[in-house]
DNA sequence: CCTACCGATCGGTAGG
DNA sequence: CCTACCGATCGGTAGG
């Protein structure tokens, strides 16, 4: 790489980085940013200093503010629905489906995607109102595939109900887990979801 | 009253108005509005307009916006507390007692408590450490009482697991209802209070 | 509680 | 991607 040529290595290295992906670093920080303080007490400013760049330049490569939150939103739902139906392409039975696809979810709500599913949760419905469509028919998708698994433990019987009510809960008893998990805490995001499926699945026997 | 005696009585019932506690009109306003727009996209100006005053005058009554902000959180959480104890103090069994407490606080928190308690769950984080301080142990006392209430349903062979990871899942689930909650549905909040009873307790035999 | 206003900051843009 | 900047708007205040 020409990079190495150059006779001033660590300036490049800080103020170049040609081929590097600016535009996930910018998501990536905005994401921090966003779940931090929230969109509108995130300026494009932070974003921008978190990132090394000037005010002006986060605008290089999103046309708006709200074109960045558009994108860390759709990052996490993408991501979660990836993830949901690789979980169920193992074709596991009812109950080891469920607990695998609350494992799954829990992981990356908790871990990895704790930014983006943070703001697709909190932050998304600042965006107008067609953003704000796009992103409900992707979550509505996200629960069409997860009320089938839970169709399956009521066949199977270790569900009582897997009404829409039933499922707004026990998806919101998940996804509230984000405002308590303590990474530094007792209990990692497995644990936390093998809890979740004993407290509303039936007793094995 | 010599309002009454006033030659233009319409003009006066909407500018006048001296006694009315203006106050609570500024926190039902901006509790409303912070719920819709969230703090950071809810002006003073806003807050002043909906109440009919202009933008300097919320500070006559609040010295800052944070001030507000905080009003309307612990209004919410002094509300839902005081509901709470208001139900135990009525001794019913411990089954019995959770049902009511549950019911309790979703007819707060998905009617008229709406706005108050959305700022108090999704927005006081964005208070500043001294004042969250406060809300988060108001908060704690609230999740302190609730405990006593599910450690009696163990006792009873009600509920499995009264663990603090149990009781943030439930409390879970019970508060997302507010994200997906339409007052134009179909289920009222106490059938959704006992649909979550239904999903966290052992079949009654 | 209003009028009039302030300094600071905001999202965004033109031109390079 | 930076420099330099713009119009709009923000939270808050002084004086009445």
């Amino acid at each position: 790489m020409e990079v190495l040529s150059k006779p001033d290595g660590a300036s490049v290295a800080t103020t170049a980085a040609p081929d590097a992906n600016r535009r996930g670093d910018i998501i990536r920080a905005a994401g921090r940013l966003f779940h931090q303080k929230g969109y509108n007490g995130t300026t494009i400013r932070d974003i921008a200093d978190a990132v090394n760049m000037r005010s002006g330049s986060p605008f290089y490569h999103f046309k708006s503010k709200h074109e960045i939150l558009f994108t860390v939103t759709t990052e996490g739902i993408e991501v979660m629905l990836r993830n949901l139906e690789m979980v169920i392409a193992r074709q596991q039975p009812p109950r080891a489906c469920f607990e695998a696809c609350v494992i799954t979810h829990m992981n990356y709500l908790l871990g990895p995607g704790r930014d983006f599913a943070w703001v697709m949760l909190y932050e998304s419905r600042l965006l107008d109102p067609t953003e704000r469509a796009v992103v409900h028919c992707m979550s509505a998708r996200y629960e069409e595939v997860f009320s089938a698994v839970l169709d399956r433990l009521v066949a199977s019987g270790d569900l009582r109900d897997a009404s829409a009510i039933a499922r707004k809960l026990i998806l919101g008893a998940i996804n509230w887990s984000a405002q308590w998990y303590d990474e530094n805490g007792a209990s990692d995001p497995q644990a936390i979801a093998q809890q979740l499926c004993a407290l509303v699945l039936r007793e094995k026997n």
